[in-house]
Parts: structure tokens; C-alpha cells; sequence
RNA sequence: GGGGUCUUAGCUCAGCUGGGAGAGCAUCUGCCUUACAAGCAGAGGGUCAUAGGUUCGAGCCCUAUAGGCCCCACCA
């Protein structure tokens, strides 16, 4: 065994230690029939990315369960890769091109898709490497990219399937589109955020009655150029006689009709509404209803299109400006009212979103949804917490058709071909030499690209080999757990959900363990813009990969944002000394004592009470661990490790250890090490380099704690009588400290301690413990006896269950204090009896309630009143 | 407008199936006790948002109210 530093140091290791994991193949996963699988995806990060704390939060949580599962003798597979994030990396690679002074289009197709590999070859392992700090056991061998031959052609074959199904269709509908990515965008990406804007009230002309109009009220004015109708309600009696009439449309020389339709609100606005079927959802369905014309008015630029127009090539903004001008000169501008409205902005760039009608593709979800929303009704699907089934199904039920083609380059790009002679469409994962329909070779491909979340939908199954039925894929196929924040259900948990069941037949998850953000300490989001992010790879220099993991996983509930606090970090850094400095003790100790190995019925009481809640922690621990509860595991680990096991076992056997009895010595290092190594392998899936450290320092014949097993509860190691023996003396050693304490009487100030009871049981249990009582309790000699003789009167008292504890501080007597303290106690004592008598004194609960619960609550009354008892006797004697 | 979620010690948060309120940090008092001062021992501090209800029993279940946060939504 090596001596270990005094304090543990995090940097010096983690790095070795990680190597040698990766060089061991600890990580690797392959089929293996003799065991059964554990499988995560991970969540690929964009290559654009860089670690935040999101990630490390993310990545921290899927190594816990998979290291855990590893050690349970699962073959556990985590599955990484990253994800092309098509936009994200299109705008990237443009804005490097810009800086050279380069256009996406001087390169043309082929030559920015070159640049865009080059990004990826760049940037792409940049996370990869960061995740390495973080100690993630991925299986770095089966790394995959969304856009990696095996992926596409997942991607590919899809297409096809659901195209020859009819559940990807071609139509030309309104769609969200960001002028300045100049690209189409899907639902999910759109974020509504409310602005303060103003509600234009604007007259129009009724044709043939000079002098007449209908007041309408719009947020958007510019769009009164697309205006193809002013629609009413049909039950709306103030509009009855003007339902047919034509309208003298405002700065153009177009009439529109007055239609009637239920969707307009008589009680909002004017109860009159200008439709633009052409850059607005709903004014597209009503267009739709009443066969209106659609005039397209923007660019892609969402400049003015309208030759002829004096609008012409104006900005959106600035042809509203000045729109709004030429309504007022003419005397058509009634009124401009204030109004905060919801505007849709592009999530990634923030650029508000214009509706347009442009051909596009779309996947039909209606059918799809179906079984998606079943797996979760029957229970084959789970969230953590359950409560987020409610926004999975939210979104699933109503979904509409998810537009998928995007005007981008970075991607994959559609499999449909157009015939340039016929019009005929083929999709195909080839192109075809010539149109299946005229023959003719004019066959050319779609240049738009799918949605990033197509490829990341198919995760899962992709990356096992899928379409291709792999033995990994039958394997490793349906994953366990998908661990994902909550931001992320809609855009990507529903979509893997919905094309599991229908391309594999199964559902890719059972669990889906949702957590929340990370937010600075005043808990804001964490942003660049604001700079107050924390960057995890900062955390990890200062404090350890341990430290941060633990930072993130302790005391937090699923589903719940967290606030990140450097005081948080010091305390994981702390536990990580803690337990290293524990383990140096046991080191120290180890080394002198005799080899043997101790058995079972040689241990000492003190030595079967840890090792009887070491036993139970680790069944505990486990059942927190299937279900997932991360924290709770962890904080009783923490607990156990640093209370029971360091402050009062450590303790406990000192004395022994620092003995001539090589048998005592033997147990009590044994016990050390077994309770240690327990847990240890507790921890190791939370802080897996500083337990594996310790580990192998303390064995030298164990090659890893990674590959060791996972700790199971032991009908042996059950030892009730000593569980209730320790506990009592450490009441007692309470007690005593409690006194001494109170009376300010220095440790180095040793007292006779005196134990009386009338049992004889519990004399046996402090005649048992003597040698760590009298260290623990600060006494230069224990006197352990029947009654009060030789007691002197004035001796100090504290009251435990059963028993007395005196003190003879000849000097320090002070007879208020221990007045006042026994009147504490008496008053607590009264408080506890007051509540057990209400409970036992209440037919009902005596008749409604558990036995157990009953009798639990019988034994309490007896000990509090024995103690009672005791108080009041000891006052009476004290002349109270 | 709909839905979700939260309100627990000075601060940040745990509290698993309802059965005597917990942690970390902060505060106060003692300790450099031969693993650890990144530590040890002790202490103070909470009508668990409010009002009802269910129950023998509610921080936990139900209803309403107030406040905070989040998500969704086509009100021009």
C-alpha cells in the first residue's frame, strides 16, 4: 500500500487515470449473450458546441447510471456521437467565410459543403475531448455523426418509406420563414415572445359609397399589400349589409371583397379583419375557405416585391413606416393604438419570423402521433418526474404537420428528383439516368436539405446500424434511458418516440429522465450575451471532474432548475478530501497491523453496527438508483460516509487500533476496509477518479473499481442488537459532550464518567464499548454500576434511555446550568409525550392505524416516560 | 386564453408509497484531539404561502386564493 498526500489533489490524477480506462477498453461495449444490456444515447452535441454546463449537468447523469449499471454486470453501452446541426453550423461556417471576405455562393454547393467538412473535422471533437474531462465512461469506439455514411443512409431510407407511405408529402402551404437565414423553419423553432407594437386603425373605402368605410386594425400594416378579402363575422349584425361589397384597397388599385367568415372575433378590434392569405396562418386557412387569391409581396429578404409599387425593395420596416405616413396624408389612418402582441422570432438567430406560402416538405403526424401518445397511456413509456408525460403529450396531441426541407446547404439533402420536361417527381435513394415517366435525362435533385431533428429523430437506431439489422442493433435495441432536459421534449423526444415505433416497431426508450437548467446564482440563464456562464472546464481545473459532477447532482430533483454556486463546488471538494483522508488513515493503520483476515464472529460491537448500515445503505442506495433518484442517493451516501463512518467509527476504533491486541486490530482493519471499499463502489459512479484512486491504492491486486461489483445487501451482515447497542452509547456520548459543552469544559480536561442503570443489558453494552466510550466521551475513567454509590452529590448529570450519566467536576460544578438543562430536557421529554399520548390516547388511531405503527409509537411512550422518570428524579435531587 | 410547476431555517435547495421537519452555505461557542482546519465538538434558527376539505394522522392527497417561474396558443 502507497502513502497517500496529505490532501487530495484532483488534477494530478484524473488525466492518468482516464487514460488508463480508455487504454483498458473499460468503456467498450459489444453483444454479449451471457449478459444483458444497458443502453443510453447520448443527446449528440451540435459540432459547433463547446461544454456547458447544461452538457456537463446532461453527460454527468448518463455516466452515473451507466457506471452503475456496468458494475451491476450489465454490458452497458453509452452510445455518443454529435449531430451536424445544420443551421447552427451553416451560419457558423458563413460568418468564418465572411471574415475572409467569401460568399456562401462563390463557392458554390459543393465547394461550401467543403468548407463545411472542414468545420466538422475542426470543431467536431472539440466537445468529444471536453466530455473526456468530465470522465464519461462513452464507448469512444462506436462515435458516430449524424451525417456519417451509416446515418445518412438511415436518413435516406426513411424518407423513402414514409414518401412511399404518404406520410412525407410535397405542398405549398404558409410556413415560418427567417429572412435573415433565408431558410424555412418548423414550428417547434419558433418562439413567441410578446412585444410592444402598435394596432394601426386604417380605413377602407367601400366601393360605389362615397364617403363610407370599413375600419380595420392591424399590427402589420405593409401586409395591407397582400390583402386579398376584409372578412366579418357572418353574425355580426353590424356588418350584415356590407358581406359582398367590395373594398378600394389602400395605396394600390385593387378592390377586395368583404367575406364572412366565423374566425374573425366580433368583440376584438373593429370586428373587421384584413386577409392575407399570403403572409399570415390564419388568413391562409380563411383564403383557403373562401378561394382567395394569394399575392406573395417579400423577397426572401422580406424586402417589398411589387413592381410597380412605389414600396418597391423596401424593408419590411421601413415600407410600414412609410405606409403608415401615406394612410395618414390621405386621411385613411384613423387612429394608432398601442398594443403588446406575441411576435414569432427564429430561436437561433432572433430574427422575427415571416409566415410565407412556399412549397416545402412536410411528414403528415396525425397517424404517426397515434401510438406515440399510446406508449405513454400504457405506460411503456415513462417520464422522470411523471409530471413531464403532460407536455409530451401536449404537444403530441393537435400536432400538426412538421415541415422538414430547409433552404440550406449543410445537410442532407432531399432524395426527390424533379423531371424538368414532365414534372415528374421520383424519390429514390439514386438519382434516376432518366425520368421514370417521359424518359427524357433533364433529371435534376431537390437542392433543399432536411431539418437537423429528421437524422437526430432516428439516434437511437441510427447509430446501432440500423436499417441494416445488426447484431448491435439486436443487441443493444430498444435503449433504457434517454436522459434529456425538458427544453428539448417537443424538438426531439417526441420525434424519436413517433419514428421508433414506426420505422423499428419499438419504442427506442422505457424511461425518459428529464432534468432541469443550470442557472447562475441569482438564477438567471446562464448566456453568453450576459457572460455570467461558468464554464465546467474552469470548474474542473480548479476543483476536480469529482468536485463538479458531485456539485451537479447533489441536491437536485429531477426536472428542476438548479442554481450554481462555487460555495457548492468547495463542499464537493471537501467530501472528495474527506473521504481521500479517510482512506490515508486507513492506509496508515493497515500497514502496521497483522495480515489476517478477520472473521465475522471475531468483530467487535462497534464493528458489526457499521457494517450493519453499510449493508443497509447499500440497499438503499440501490433502490434510489432504480428509480432514478440521482440526489438522494448520493446525499445518503454522503451522510453515511462522513457522520457514521468518519466522525464516529473512525473514532470508535481508534483505541483499538492503537492496542497491543493484534486480534482486535485485525477486526477493526478489516472492518475499515471493507466498509470503505463498500463505499467507495457506492460513489464511484458520482466521483469516479477519486474512488478509483483510493481503490487501487488500497489493493494493489485490483485492477479497477470500474470493472469491480456493485455492492448487495448481505442477510449476514444484518446485526440489530449491536445497531441498538451503538446507538445507545452514542447518545450517551452526546449527552456527555452536550454537558461539557454547555459548561465550556475543554476537551483536554478529562472528567470521571459514571454509567448507572438498574439494567443490566445496558451495563453489558458500556462494559462492551468501555475503551471507545471513555475517548469518546472525554473521560480519564469510566465506572460502570448498579446505583448512585460513591457518587458525589454534586456531581454533573445528563439523562439518556435507561440509564444516568455523572460527571464529578469538583471545580467546575454549576447547579443552574444543570437545572436549566434538565428543565429542557423535561420540557422536550413533555412535548414527546404529549404527542404520542394524543396518538395513543385516540381510539380511532388505535383502532384505524398499522400494528407496527401502534406498537413503534408504544415503545416511545415507555422510553419517554422512563426518561421522565429520570429527569424529574434527578430535579427532585437537586432540591427542584 | 389554455396547461404545467413552484412557494419548507437568513440564502440555495432536498424531503422517496401521508406516520416524530433535513442538508450545504451563513451565524454563534469551544477546540491546531497523532486521517482531514478543505477539519472536530456543540448551539441557535422553520404556524412547511394563505383558507378550507379528506384522513386516526397532511410539508406530502383534494378544492379555492395570492404571488413567482416555465411552456403552449392564430386573437388580427
Amino acid at each position: 500500500m502507497k502513502e497517500l498526500e496529505k490532501t487530495y489533489n484532483p488534477s494530478a490524477i484524473e488525466q492518468k487515470l482516464y487514460e488508463k480506462w480508455l487504454n483498458k477498453k473499460y468503456f467498450h461495449a459489444e453483444p454479449n449473450p451471457d449478459k444483458k444490456p444497458f443502453t443510453i444515447v447520448m443527446p449528440p452535441p451540435n459540432i459547433t458546441g463547446q461544454l456547458h454546463m447544461g452538457h456537463a449537468l446532461d453527460n454527468t447523469m448518463q455516466d452515473i447510471l451507466t457506471r452503475y449499471k456496468r458494475m451491476q454486470g450489465y454490458e452497458a453501452l453509452w452510445q455518443p456521437g454529435t449531430d451536424h446541426a445544420a443551421i447552427a453550423t451553416e451560419v457558423k461556417v458563413i460568418e468564418s467565410l465572411k471574415k475572409q471576405g467569401i460568399e456562401k455562393t462563390d463557392l458554390g454547393r459543393d465547394g461550401f459543403l467543403e468548407k463545411c467538412w472542414d468545420w466538422r473535422k475542426e470543431y467536431g471533437g472539440k466537445i468529444i475531448n471536453q466530455l473526456h474531462k468530465l470522465g464519461s465512461s462513452a464507448d469512444w469506439d462506436r462515435e458516430r455523426f449524424t451525417m456519417d455514411e451509416g446515418c445518412s443512409e438511415a436518413v435516406e431510407d426513411v424518407f423513402i418509406k414514409l414518401y412511399k407511405k404518404g406520410y412525407i408529402y410535397k405542398g405549398s402551404r404558409i410556413i415560418n420563414w427567417c429572412p435573415v437565414c433565408q431558410t424555412s423553419i418548423s414550428d417547434a423553432e419558433v418562439n413567441h415572445e410578446d412585444q410592444n407594437g402598435f394596432f394601426w386603425h386604417i380605413n377602407y373605402p367601400i366601393c360605389g359609397e362615397e364617403g363610407r368605410f370599413v375600419e380595420i386594425a392591424t399590427t402589420r400594416p405593409e401586409t395591407l399589400l397582400g390583402d386579398t378579402a376584409v372578412a366579418v363575422n357572418p353574425e355580426d349584425e353590424r356588418y350584415q349589409d356590407l358581406i359582398g361589397k367590395m373594398l378600394k384597397l389602400p395605396l394600390t388599385d385593387r378592390e377586395i371583397p368583404v367575406i364572412a367568415d366565423s374566425y374573425v372575433d366580433k368583440e376584438f378590434g373593429t370586428g373587421c379583419v384584413k386577409i392575407t392569405p399570403a403572409h399570415d396562418p390564419n388568413d391562409f386557412e380563411v383564403g383557403k375557405r373562401h378561394n382567395l387569391p394569394e399575392i406573395n409581396i417579400m423577397n426572401d429578404d422580406a424586402a417589398i416585391n411589387l413592381p410597380g409599387s412605389k414600396y418597391h425593395g423596401m424593408d419590411r420596416y421601413e415600407a410600414r413606416k412609410a405606409m403608415v405616413e401615406d394612410l395618414e396624408r390621405l386621411g385613411l389612418l384613423v387612429k394608432t393604438v398601442p398594443h403588446a402582441h406575441a411576435v414569432g422570432i427564429h430561436d437561433r438567430c432572433k430574427t422575427t419570423v415571416e409566415p410565407m406560402i412556399k412549397p416545402q416538405w412536410f411528414v403528415k403526424m396525425e397517424e404517426m402521433a397515434k401510438p406515440a401518445i399510446e406508449a405513454l397511456k400504457t405506460g411503456e413509456l415513462k417520464f422522470v418526474p411523471e409530471s413531464f408525460g403532460k407536455t409530451y403529450l401536449h404537444w403530441l396531441v393537435g400536432i400538426r404537420d412538421w415541415c422538414i426541407s430547409r433552404q440550406l446547404w449543410w445537410g442532407h439533402r432531399i432524395p426527390a428528383y424533379y423531371c424538368q420536361e414532365c414534372g415528374e417527381i421520383t424519390v429514390a435513394a439514386q438519382k434516376p439516368e432518366t425520368c421514370p415517366k417521359c424518359g427524357c435525362r433533364h433529371v435534376i435533385q431537390d437542392e433543399d436539405t432536411l431539418d437537423t431533428w429528421f437524422s437526430s429523430a432516428l439516434w437511437p437506431f441510427s447509430t446501432l446500424g440500423w436499417p441494416k439489422q445488426t447484431e448491435d442493433f439486436e443487441y443493444f435495441y430498444p435503449t433504457d434511458v434517454l436522459v434529456t432536459g425538458y427544453d428539448i421534449i417537443f424538438f426531439w423526444v417526441i420525434r424519436m418516440v413517433f419514428s421508433g415505433i414506426e420505422q423499428t416497431g419499438k419504442i427506442p426508450f422505457h424511461t425518459v429522465l428529464i432534468h432541469g437548467l443550470v442557472r447562475d446564482s441569482q438564477g438567471r440563464k446562464m448566456s453568453k450575451s450576459l457572460g455570467n456562464g461558468i464554464d465546467p472546464l474552469e470548474v474542473i481545473d480548479k476543483y476536480g471532474a469529482d468536485a463538479l459532477r458531485m456539485t451537479l447532482i447533489t441536491g437536485n430533483a429531477p426536472g428542476n432548475d438548479m442554481r450554481f454556486y462555487w460555495e457548492r463546488v468547495e463542499n464537493s471538494r471537501n467530501f472528495a478530501n474527506k473521504i481521500w483522508n479517510a482512506s490515508r488513515f486507513i492506509m496508515m493503520n493497515a500497514e502496521k497491523a497483522p495480515k489476517a483476515d478477520a472473521e465475522l464472529k471475531d468483530l467487535a460491537m462497534e464493528d458489526k453496527w457499521i457494517l450493519s448500515k453499510a449493508n443497509a445503505l447499500a440497499k438503499e442506495v440501490t433502490d434510489n438508483l432504480e428509480r432514478y433518484e440521482l440526489g438522494i442517493a448520493l446525499q445518503k451516501v454522503y451522510d453515511f460516509v462522513w457522520e457514521e463512518f468518519c466522525d464516529w467509527y473512525i473514532e470508535m476504533v481508534k483505541p483499538r487500533l492503537w492496542s497491543s491486541e493484534d486480534a482486535a486490530k485485525a477486526a477493526a482493519v478489516w472492518t475499515l476496509k471493507t466498509v470503505l471499499i463498500q463505499s467507495l463502489k457506492l460513489l464511484h459512479p458520482y466521483i469516479p477518479f477519486v474512488t478509483e484512486e483510493i481503490f487501487c491504492n488500497l489493493q494493489e491486486d485490483e485492477e479497477s473499481i470500474m470493472i469491480s461489483s456493485w455492492p448487495q445487501y448481505r442477510n449476514e451482515w444484518n446485526f440489530p442488537e449491536e445497531e441498538y447497542a451503538v446507538e445507545t452509547m452514542k447518545e450517551a456520548v452526546r449527552a456527555i459532550r452536550n454537558v461539557r459543552s454547555s459548561m465550556n469544559v475543554p476537551p483536554s480536561k478529562k472528567a470521571r464518567v459514571y454509567v448507572v442503570s438498574e439494567k443490566e443489558e445496558i451495563l453489558d453494552i458500556f462494559k462492551n464499548g468501555m475503551a471507545f466510550f471513555a475517548a469518546l466521551g472525554y473521560a480519564s475513567q469510566v465506572v460502570i454500576q448498579k446505583d448512585k454509590t460513591g457518587i458525589a452529590e454534586d456531581a454533573v448529570s445528563a439523562v439518556i434511555h435507561q440509564a444516568n450519566i455523572y460527571m464529578p467536576f469538583a471545580e467546575l460544578v454549576d447547579m443552574e446550568k444543570e437545572v436549566e438543562r434538565l428543565r429542557k430536557e423535561e420540557e422536550r421529554l413533555e412535548k414527546e409525550l404529549a404527542r404520542v399520548n394524543g396518538m395513543l390516547n385516540n381510539e380511532k388511531f388505535v383502532s384505524k392505524a398499522p400494528e407496527a405503527k401502534i406498537a413503534q409509537e408504544r415503545e416511545k411512550r415507555a422510553k419517554y416516560s422512563q426518561m421522565m422518570e429520570q429527569v424529574k428524579e434527578r430535579l427532585a435531587q437537586l432540591g427542584q
